[in-house]
DNA sequence: CCGAGCGATGAGACCGTTAACATAACCGAC
DNA sequence: GTCGGTTATGTTAACGGTCTCATCGCTCGG
């Protein structure tokens, strides 16, 4: 008796609202040319039917859904994590879905797998979360991007294909500027692994600043975005009479230096300021609360589908690549101070 | 001249293989009454021309595409985002795409929103990672799932649906019982916040065994998940003679309680063991290494994708509403020992 | 020896939407 | 007043699969 009422579908939101289907669709779409009280007698209908319009036969209709394809790597860091955030607050919010692919690898055939998953769904355009830094992921990406509209969230330029992303190089600027201002001599850096282009994009910026100071530029410590590797970093410049400042690739790196310099007795800040990077929600809970360079992931997902709209929607084909950066914003806490003696006296 | 080459449809390969565009649908869909030459024959087609079935034609004809949604809420914390990964990959597995809308909010219209969103896009099943906690909240989410095939990824039932998750009370049991077992007299207990169902199945998994050891339950500390409210806890526990074990209901508030007691010169294990939940990465590289309750998401994620396939592939209607529980793995490092001294003697 | 039953395949309708084209009404200009 | 050009709407054909049903050989039992 009862059955199911099978969803409403445009036809029944037409003959509800005595128009044709057609119409409907023009409503659904924004179609400009529909007159406003017909564009009012339709909406009553939709609602009315609580219709939703089906996105397969959409997608199947119009050659594309309104789908978001992201393909990402080690979805658990802090950084890919927020991003993926932001990209998919930014499709809500734009009437589109988003579509996951993690990477388990990222070799050739990984890649070309994900982006084929994708493109069956037939999306609307792929937005990479994850470094294509060998030659034959970013080949197996090409071949296949070329087709579809995509965007690369990465720092570095990856084989013509636009990219966005947070500005390392002028982040780790920042935290080096920062310091020097405060009276440091130098700054040292406890890298991130050189493989992610995040952590050469910081080194860089932390060189540069220094070289455009005219300061001494000490060897650099690399670490692996672990928390330990942070800790046998401290263990080791905690040693030193010749540090008072130091700037961490992230802020997990910089939990752990903290806590070896807090064994050794190194104050923080008095005998050594730290500067992390990325703001995980536990630095200003950290004792002392650490300052560190704050990134914009809901900026990076907008400005990231923003450039996938363009594309997608874009009539111009000639639109020359883009590359988006986002500025990033130094938060300063207790961890970083004016050296109280200079380094050479300890 | 050299036209993109439109990507193969059914037609193309049916042709190419000689047979009919049906015939192509059935190898694809691995139904059973086609004979393996022609199986053959057809395969070679599909990977000559490369051909991939179009998912929203798949989606619109059969009335169901091959992808799960997934609703998040908070999908930075270590458990939500590793379920996810966890669902993904499955779905990966299986064939499935994953499709992800996560939730700002907890109310009624954000619940009825994303199901809306997900539904539109004709989903197979809907894979719920969030506590539906509030009445209103459940009551959204029931009368949409009662029409498509849904799983709830929390410790509590929720709505009549089916639910997966890691047993928190066997976690929690394990924790204590393993510090029982060292000689402690008791264990005292930070939780979550109490508004986190998880929270809730930990607090009564400790309070559980302890009673069965007949042994005294000491009040309730109630933390926040932070590191922040793991320090504070720790400062204070620091103070009291009285406490010789510890179970944090997550690693990240045992991270923050293991500063502070370090801090207050107070040893682990020595004079306080500590246990945490979760097992985050970070975890072995704490200083001491901490011991910690392991779930396996990747599971979780797996039995998560078993039933609703079930739900979607099966035929009889009268299932029973299933609760699968994943056992988690007390993973024990060097934070936790045999009290070097009795606690009365501090 | 013949028809029931099954295995393998094919033909065409159909899923719900958008796109292309057609049509009717209306506007102002000559 | 009639004609080109909008504007608002309707009609019909895709889109690329799956599903239902029909067809054609076989095999096998009576």
């Amino acid at each position: 008796m009862s059955q199911q009422p099978r969803s409403a579908v445009i036809r029944d939101v037409a003959r509800l609202a005595g128009v044709s289907h057609q119409t409907v669709s023009r409503v659904m779409n924004n179609h400009p040319s529909v007159r406003p009280e017909t564009h009012d007698r339709v909406m009553k209908a939709v609602h009315q039917l609580n219709f939703r319009p089906n996105a397969n036969a959409r997608g199947l209709a119009a050659g594309r859904s309104r789908l978001i394809g992201v393909i990402s790597h080690e979805p658990l860091l802090f950084g890919p994590a927020s991003t993926l955030l932001g990209v998919e607050r930014a499709a809500r919010t734009a009437g589109y879905g988003v579509s996951v692919v993690t990477l388990e690898q990222l070799d050739h055939h990984s890649v070309t797998e994900a982006l084929d998953r994708l493109t069956a769904q037939a999306v609307a355009g792929v937005a990479v979360i994850a470094p294509l830094l060998s030659a034959t992921a970013a080949a197996a990406a090409q071949s296949v991007l070329a087709a579809v509209p995509a965007v690369v969230v990465e720092p570095d330029a990856v084989a013509d294909l636009p990219t966005v992303a947070v500005d390392q190089v002028e982040g780790a600027r920042l935290a080096v500027e920062h310091l020097l201002s405060l009276g440091h001599e130098t700054v040292w850096h406890l890298s991130g692994p050189p493989t992610w282009s995040q952590a050469r994009g910081r080194a860089d910026g932390w060189r540069q600043a220094l070289e455009a100071a005219q300061r001494a530029v000490p060897p650099t410590l690399t670490g692996d975005w672990s928390p330990r590797s942070g800790y046998d970093a401290g263990l080791e410049l905690a040693g030193r009479s010749d540090v008072s400042a130091v700037f961490c690739a992230n802020d997990h790196q910089a939990l752990g230096l903290l806590r070896a310099l807090h064994e050794r007795r190194v104050r923080v800040p008095e005998d050594i300021s730290v500067v992390g990077f990325d703001d995980i929600p536990e630095s200003r809970f950290l004792s002392p609360p650490l300052t560190t360079v704050r990134q914009d992931f809901d900026e990076v997902g907008r400005r990231c589908l923003g450039t996938l709209l363009e594309l997608i929607e874009g009539d111009e084909p000639a639109a020359p690549v883009s590359h988006l950066r986002v500025r990033p914003t130094l938060m300063v806490r207790a961890s970083s101070d004016r050296p109280s003696r200079l380094a050479v006296s300890r």
